[in-house]
DNA sequence: TCTCGTAAAAGTGCATGCAATCGCTGTGCC
DNA sequence: GGCACAGCGATTGCATGCACTTTTACGAGA
């Protein structure tokens, strides 16, 4: 195989490998414990072994793919006990971020959050998840950012990202989205007073709640595969 | 270049160009900036440029090593504020470890625990500082394990091994050895009575007073090099 | 002398090829 | 009939080569 590849999208080959065959595992095109063969890979997305196997690599430090020497790669498998463990931490790194965040965040910072979530109300009402899903993560990510801490902020985006496969179909539970609001707001709140105490403790109740909603689907069926886009995503 | 290591160590060249680069970083005959030449480090330990290449990405998910597309890799500089930030970060991780330690462990755990916490006692009054650096971090690997979450346990492991290089000299400082005992003997006797808020509490703060301790030595200069073992170590 | 531009040199990124290893299948033996 | 082992195919691991990017060195013009 030589020549350009047909779409280029951004970053080095490895990169678009990294996100294309993330992206088909965290969407579950890809089913855990399935085998990840590089050649197919590298034919499928007509580049050569080396930068798929790279690709591989830095999955595997991501904990999305498992790889055993000399035998190959394969989607990673959690188990439940595994999952519960990631949410767990999740919710100490939510409550540690969240602490840190009504100790630390700049008044502007605390604007920001509060003007951010406020506009998200709207959304709530019209029972968009799509949007609100977005307005989620930028709300979560301005808890991390809020922290100062850059350990903790690419411990807890890390741990974020391992969750996300679980995380997506939290909100088709019926009434989820007004409820995650208000579990927001009760953070908000607390983050606006200076309460570190009572912010983590929100965070961290948040994050659990979240964690049983997930962990119904998570028992039900991983994730239906859809359609293969081919082009690289994202 | 062919024919076999001189020295075959164990698991894959990737693994062993990982472990004697990562050695050389963290023992600091590589300092912080350098610059990491691919052909070098090939040529230099008689393999070709790929399993370098390799493990310098997974160094680099490590956090040892920064590395720019299409500029290279270098040793991670880390800044006085970054250390700082996984310095916070470990004691929050291991007041989590001792939170859940104390509440999850189990009779055998906790009697493992006190046995090699008070046989290290011992060591304390020899001022066996090599030996008691073995008993340290026995002490606190088990505390890890005792939280019963194996993704705790995976962040913590991996802030512990970033922090590694600036927590050689600590045990340096007069009477230090002592002082850690006794801050390990707060935590045991917490998590021996189940007391998971002061097992919390005692944790953090005894990674707080190794920071500040490290600090100073980190403040000075982060570390001299050491003659080069040409083997591949550990 | 300083600045800018250009070209050579160095170094990274990816492709390709070969060797080593793993897993499987088929056959012989118990 | 079941188990062990040898041969073979499939796949990974590593080496090498080439193309592209970045950097550095050098020279012309202001």
């Amino acid at each position: 195989m030589s020549g350009k590849r047909s779409l280029i999208r951004s970053g080095t080959t490895v990169d678009q490998m990294v996100r294309a065959i993330g992206d088909r595992i965290v969407t579950g095109f890809l089913r855990p414990g399935e085998k990840l063969d590089e050649a197919s890979l590298a034919a499928r997305f007509d580049v050569s072994r080396t930068p798929v196997r790279e690709a591989l690599g830095r999955l595997s430090a991501m904990g999305l793919v498992e790889r055993r020497p000399n035998r190959g790669a394969t989607v990673a498998v959690v188990t439940q006990e595994h999952l519960a463990s990631m949410f767990e931490s999740m919710a100490e790194l939510e409550a540690i971020c969240a602490r840190f965040s009504a100790e630390r965040m700049t008044a502007a910072e605390r604007r920001a959050l509060e003007i951010e979530h406020q506009a998200s109300a709207r959304l709530v009402q019209l029972g968009a998840e799509e949007d609100y899903e977005y307005f989620n993560t930028e709300f979560h990510t301005r808890l991390y950012r809020g922290a100062h801490s850059k350990h903790i902020y690419e411990l807890t985006v890390m741990t974020r990202s391992r969750l996300a496969p679980f995380r997506r179909a939290q909100f088709m539970l019926p009434g989820r989205l007004a409820k995650s609001w208000q579990e927001h707001d009760v953070i908000v709140t607390a983050i606006m007073r200076g309460d570190s105490a009572a912010a983590g403790q929100a965070a961290k109740d948040h994050v659990s709640i979240v964690s049983e909603a997930s962990a119904v689907f998570a028992a039900v069926d991983p994730m239906k595969p859809a359609a293969d886009p081919i082009g690289m995503s994202s």
